[in-house]
DNA sequence: TTGTATGTCTTGTATTGCAAGGTATACAAG
DNA sequence: CTTGTATACCTTGCAATACAAGACATACAA
């Protein structure tokens, strides 16, 4: 039982949302996610969606020493990425809704009456 | 701009959950999802899913006579498929859990405080 | 040089939504 | 019987993406 497919094209998202709060570097986001409540997040998933959004120039990077090892490379959002987590909150806003219309069997046409 | 990625992992329990409510045939499911609210789904994604979900002995089928076509193949839950449905909406509530709490940058333990 | 912890990146695989196209039934018009 | 339309089901091939496994690089201690 796992939540592997339920995370494709959310799990991006959520790196804005991280990111746009504050910088961070990939090995962080990884740890980020399992304080928010997610299980622990491989390296082979955060990094190339990482470098998938600098292509698409979602993000930038620029790369800071740290204490302890090589260097860390800090994203933040650019106005693009600003853009896409708006569409992304949208799109997941819909989800939300329309799963959670099917879970108790209200149509779009009931709107919220939710009297059952 | 579109929700196909996420739809993955997901539309298995939501074609789960309408037919718990009632017997329904594939055609017909398309037709369903768009009444809660979803964009219109292709038959390239409804029947590859159910075969997947029967041949998983999720859902049984029985074929039935229509009054305009060919004959209908009528869906409902095993009770294996039952169980699954649970499951999909312990994954669900984490996923939602989870993701809202990005969004608002909540981590786990912070709880339900919500005074941010 | 060896070992550990920290950090990033690449390759290959499995899953799954979807477009495109094929097959089959019912019915009406000719 | 053929043609056209609506209904209904199925298959093939593609694209996107999370992930396991493993490679590579830096800092520091022994």
């Amino acid at each position: 039982m796992s939540t592997t497919q339920m995370m494709k094209g959310i799990l991006d998202g959520c790196l804005l949302a991280i990111i746009k709060d504050r910088e961070v570097y990939g090995y962080e986001l990884a740890e980020q996610l399992e304080l928010y409540g997610f299980d622990a997040l491989s390296e082979g998933t955060i990094y190339p969606l990482l470098l998938r959004m600098q292509k698409e120039e979602l993000v930038t990077s620029t790369r800071k020493k740290s204490t302890a090892g090589p260097k860390r490379k800090y994203y933040s959002l650019t106005a693009k990425g600003e853009q896409e987590l708006e569409h992304f909150i949208g799109r997941w806003e819909y989800l939300q809704t329309n799963v959670n219309r099917v879970l108790k069997h209200e149509t779009a046409s009931d709107e919220s009456q939710g009297r059952g």
